[in-house]
Parts: C-alpha cells; sequence; structure tokens
DNA sequence: CTGAAAGCGCTAACAA
DNA sequence: TTGTTAGCGCTTTCAG
C-alpha cells in the first residue's frame, strides 16, 4: 500500500494524501475525511525511508549504550525512552559492547539512519586523550551529541551528569566522620566517571590525611554480575593482611559481593565492616541488612538531558553541561 | 555527501560506487581502490533511508519488549543483540510498555522502517482472544515473527520458548516430594507464561491431592523492584491466618521478597520455610541464603530463535514452535 | 484548496 | 568491467 493506492482509491492526489497525511491546515474538511477514511479502512503507514529521503527530521533519537543488561544503563535508557516518547520522539537503540572500534562503527550506523541527535549513555564513549575522542568531534558536526553522566568540552556536545567526584567525596568523608579510616574502596570501571569517582574518594582521603589508603584501593576485573567471585575477590584481599573496617565502592554490586564476604567470615556489618555502595540500584534492598548507597538521580538526569535535547532541536541556547550532585542513602550497612 | 559527489571525485559512475559500497565482485581491483580512497577520505557513509527504498533487505530485526529495565526482559534483548550482530545483523529496538494500543502502533511503526522480521521478546504480546492477537497476525502477512517465550500458532510465526508450565509442574512437585504441602504461589502477571507457570503449579498440587491449595495462590499487583513492599504483601497474607511453610513464584524478585519478610519475622529458611524463585536472575545470589531458582536457558532461547529466524529469512523450512525445559538450579533456600 | 512534477540518494536491470 | 537510466514512496515547490 502506498500513498499513490490511497490517492487513487480517494480520488485525489497524492500530494493531497501527503497534506492529509502530515497535517497540513489547506486541506478541505471533507476531502481530509474522504482521505483518513481510505487510509483507515486500509491501515495504511507512510513508508519511514522514502519519508526520510525529505530534507527534514524523523523525529528519532539515537541511543547508545554500550551493554543494556547493565542495571544501570537498562533504568537510564528506559527512561530515556519514555521522556523521549512523551515528547514526539521515537528512540532506536543500539547496544554496542565495550569495544571503541565498534562503538565507533556503531555511531555511523545510527547516523546514517537520519536521527535528529544521539545520545550517549554511560561515561563508557569518552576516552582520555584527544584521539580517542575524535569520533565524537566528527558526529557532533552533523547533530547534537547529548551525554549522560559523562562530559565532553565540544561545539554541539551537551553533558548531562552526577557529580560522582564530589558525591563520592561527600560520601567518604561521611564514612571517615563516623570514625572510619581504614576503607577498600572497590572500582570496576576505569571509564570518565568511574575515575571521577575514584578522585573523589582519594582527596577526601587526603583531606582528612588518612596515611597509606592508596594501598586499599582495588580495581575489580571481573564480572560484576558474579557476586560470589567478587566476595572471594574481597576475601583475598583480606587475606593478604589488610584490614579493613569500611568497605566503598562504585557500584552496588561490588558492595553487596563486599557483603557475602563479611557474611561468609561471620562479620558483622554495619558494627564490625561498614559497607557503602553506588548508584542506589535495586540491589539496595536485596540484602541484608539493606545497602547504604548513593543515589545519582537518575531519572532527574534522563529528564534534564531531553529537556536540554528538545531546546537543542528546537534552535534555543542551551547550557552545553548540566551536573546535578547525587545523594547519599542511608540503609543499614553504615553505622551513620 | 552523497553517491553523486563520490562518483564525481572517483571518476566513476555512480553504479560502479554503489557496486564497491555494496562488495560486488564485478568492479576491477584497481577502480574498487580509487573509489574506496575517496569515500574514507570523506568518511563517506551512505543514505540508509536512499537505500531502505530498494526493495531488498536492510538487515535489521525490529526487537520490541514491554520494558527494558526488567531483569528478565533486559537480559533476552542483550542475548538477543549480541546473537544478531554475529550474524550480521542490526537491531533496532523499542520498548512498548504494557498498554495493548501502544504496542499495536509500535508494531506498526518498527514494521515502517523496513525491517526484516520482528522479535516479540516476553508473553505481554500474546492475548488470550482472537481479537487481541488480530495485530500480530495482520503483520504476519509482512514479515515473519519471532516470539520469544510466548507461543502463537499462526503462519509466518515462530516461538521459542522454555516450557513453563512443565518445568514449574516439576519444581512443585519437588516441593511437594521434599515434605512441604502447604505452599504460598505468589505471581505478578497473568501473561501467556505467567498463567502457563501458575497451572503448572496447580496441577502439581492437584497430582498429588493436596486440598485447599487454591487459597495460597495469590496476585501481586505491585511493582515487584519494591521488594519491602513485596514483604509486607506476604506479611499480610500471614497475618490473615493462613499459614505455609513454602514459597514459590513466577519470578525471583518476589522470591527475595518472602525471604525479607521472613527475615523480619524471624523465620529461619529454609529450615522453617522453603522459598524457590524463577528466572534466575542474578537475584539469586543476592540474599542469604541464595535462592533456590529455575533457570529458564534465556540464553538458549535466544540462540535457538536467532537460529530459526536466520533460516527463515534464508528460506528455509524451519520448526513453528521450539520448546526447551527449565532446570532447577538448587542453592540455599530449599530443604531438597 | 488541489494537482502536476521535480527531486531526495540509492539499487538494479539493461546496454555497451 | 563499466555506464545509463528507470524506479522506490514521499515531500514540496509551483501552477492553477
Amino acid at each position: 500500500m502506498t500513498i499513490y493506492d490511497i490517492s487513487k482509491k480517494a480520488g485525489v492526489s497524492i500530494a493531497t494524501v501527503s497534506r492529509v497525511l502530515n497535517g497540513s491546515e489547506n486541506v478541505r474538511p471533507s476531502t481530509r475525511k474522504k482521505v483518513m477514511d481510505v487510509i483507515d479502512k486500509y491501515d495504511y503507514t507512510p513508508n519511514a525511508f522514502a519519508r526520510g529521503m525529505g530534507l527534514h527530521s524523523l523525529k528519532t533519537i539515537g541511543i547508545l549504550c554500550a551493554d543494556s543488561s547493565d542495571l544501570f544503563l537498562a533504568k537510564a535508557v528506559y527512561f530515556l525512552e519514555q521522556e523521549l516518547q512523551a515528547n514526539g520522539y521515537e528512540s532506536l537503540l543500539c547496544c554496542t559492547g565495550y569495544n571503541p572500534d565498534i562503538k565507533k562503527n556503531y555511531l555511523n550506523l545510527i547516523l546514517s539512519k537520519k536521527v535528529d541527535s544521539i545520545i550517549l549513555v554511560g561515561s563508557h564513549f569518552i576516552g582520555f586523550n584527544e584521539d580517542e575522542n575524535q569520533y565524537i568531534k566528527d558526529v557532533s558536526t552533523q547533530v547534537p551529541i547529548m551525554l549522560l553522566n559523562a562530559s565532553f568540552d565540544h561545539p554541539n556536545v551537551y553533558s548531562t551528569l552526577c557529580d560522582d567526584y564530589g558525591t563520592m567525596f561527600e560520601a567518604a568523608t561521611e564514612m571517615i566522620q563516623s570514625g572510619i579510616t581504614d576503607i577498600l574502596y572497590l572500582y570496576d570501571s576505569k571509564s570518565y566517571s568511574g575515575l571521577k569517582k575514584l578522585h573523589g574518594f582519594c582527596d577526601a582521603m587526603k583531606e582528612y590525611n588518612i596515611p597509606g589508603f592508596e594501598k586499599l584501593i582495588h580495581f575489580y576485573d571481573g564480572n560484576i554480575e558474579h557476586l560470589n567471585e567478587v566476595a572471594d575477590f574481597v576475601a583475598r584481599i583480606a587475606t593478604k593482611g589488610t584490614s579493613f573496617h569500611g568497605i566503598m565502592t562504585s557500584d552496588d554490586s561490588l558492595a553487596i559481593g563486599s557483603i557475602k564476604y563479611a557474611q561468609k567470615k561471620g562479620i558483622r556489618i554495619p558494627e564490625e565492616l561498614s559497607v557503602m555502595g553506588y548508584n542506589n540500584s535495586m540491589l539496595t534492598n536485596c540484602c541484608t541488612p539493606e545497602l547504604t548507597s548513593v543515589d545519582n538521580r537518575l531519572e532527574t538526569l534522563t529528564h534534564q538531558l531531553v529537556q536540554t535535547l528538545l531546546g537543542v532541536l528546537a534552535g534555543e541556547e542551551m547550557p552545553k553541561k548540566s551536573i546535578f550532585s547525587g545523594k547519599i542513602i542511608k540503609r543499614g550497612t553504615t553505622l551513620f
């Protein structure tokens, strides 16, 4: 069924059908009805490709994320889709995995679908030297690029993020003030936001002149979904003689793994060990006691991102960077 | 940058550029190189829409799921994307929510993008009367429809699923044989697979002539991510005087909520109460003791689905229905 | 208010 | 091996 079929059946020209389809004012109501009836009768949907060949917007936003099964990313994607849909935009999701080359390919691929903008979800898309980010610069000449929880300073690139540095700084400060200074810091990602968190932690430790805190910083290289492996990882660190009475992590999963470690060893939480997660995911209340965690206001972030995006697409001047503070959600695994 | 620009700069016709682009054999290597150099130099990507206007496949599969932040669905989508990508297909994801009308609209929308097939993830897309499924029949005339964890008998519709009925029957049988007959059954979805599980449970109870088991079947209407509310829900049931020594659920979240209930009440698991989840998600080892759950072999299902799909697209005769058995993963919340 | 006709960028016959 | 050309289905001037 094409616009030609419809025009023939309705006894009008394709231009008129096109006008009806696009809600043009310049159609006599009776003509409009005649056309609409045919359209409804045959359940006709215009071909998006032929449509896309024209110049204008297809009202579609490309969303790229590394892994849609990651709890945090999945939620982010979910909120973005909802928000975009509420504003009349469709979204097109691609999961790129963590390989940089593949990421770049996907970016071009999604661009070729004539999206109005591309949202990069998570900070895995930002590298640490100019070269790595060239591909973003290239694409930004064509459509606005929106970064969720990452930051990159470049024309036509807009960042919306949680201040992971400051929030982690604050969280660490709170733990230190509760009397715990030997804090194990576990992280699983060296992405932009992963390192921000790490620096926030380090700076808080430095602020309080805690000696040798660097030795308690450990990078976990495995799959964070395998909680028992995380527990073993913590056990191995403990076995090496390092003692700690607090654990802070870059992700809730690592914290849950830490709790499992404590339970296996009969260490009481929070009396003997304080644990704090990050992301405030649904995992926080799966365990006992429930996990204190940092909420990075994901829903606020996604909302703001879409608002900024809509503004940019409407040609308004919008903030290049929107930063929110996270907040600590106190539950049962910490003393404060 | 269009194919015309490239052809001009390379000093060939657009047909030759097109051939190079599409990997045709009939191009002299030197010509190919000449064209490729120009393409690379200008970082040219062909316009997918103009391309899509042709008749042939765009090597794109549409994936529809109700909610991409649901643990089970997110994993399914993830596996599907990986599998499709490995076979040279792109995927286009839409999250429809649970509203039937919106689902239908999305189906048409995704179809208009000239996808080669549509995968419906989860059984929420199948209704229980003919009318509700008319929209699937309609679309199935245009492209093959693949169902993941749902079943619908219709030409050009292929189902790949876990035998939730049989698996739940088996699981319930196992619990009964471990000596527990007063089993609380919690479920949160009345979808195709949700009801299959329920029936499997009921039939096992009937098989063993357990009287009054129906009174212990409860539908949970809230958000299953809110584990504490699930716990309260179970507590309310217990307060009403119904006693039970086993809990089986249609989803791990409900089981975790049940464990929270037990912990709050000081009920020991599994000594005083056996709990069994479903889906074998990452939640199963967040809690203590770890949750016995049913693995529905999601990765196997997605793999099989994509294999079937590839066969169908290649014009081969493929099974209309592929059914796998789930398996019980025994952990610490049950006696057996 | 409506219709005719010129593209949009590409693919795929068909010719050469 | 390469070029020419007719569509693909739609939007959008431009006439009427």
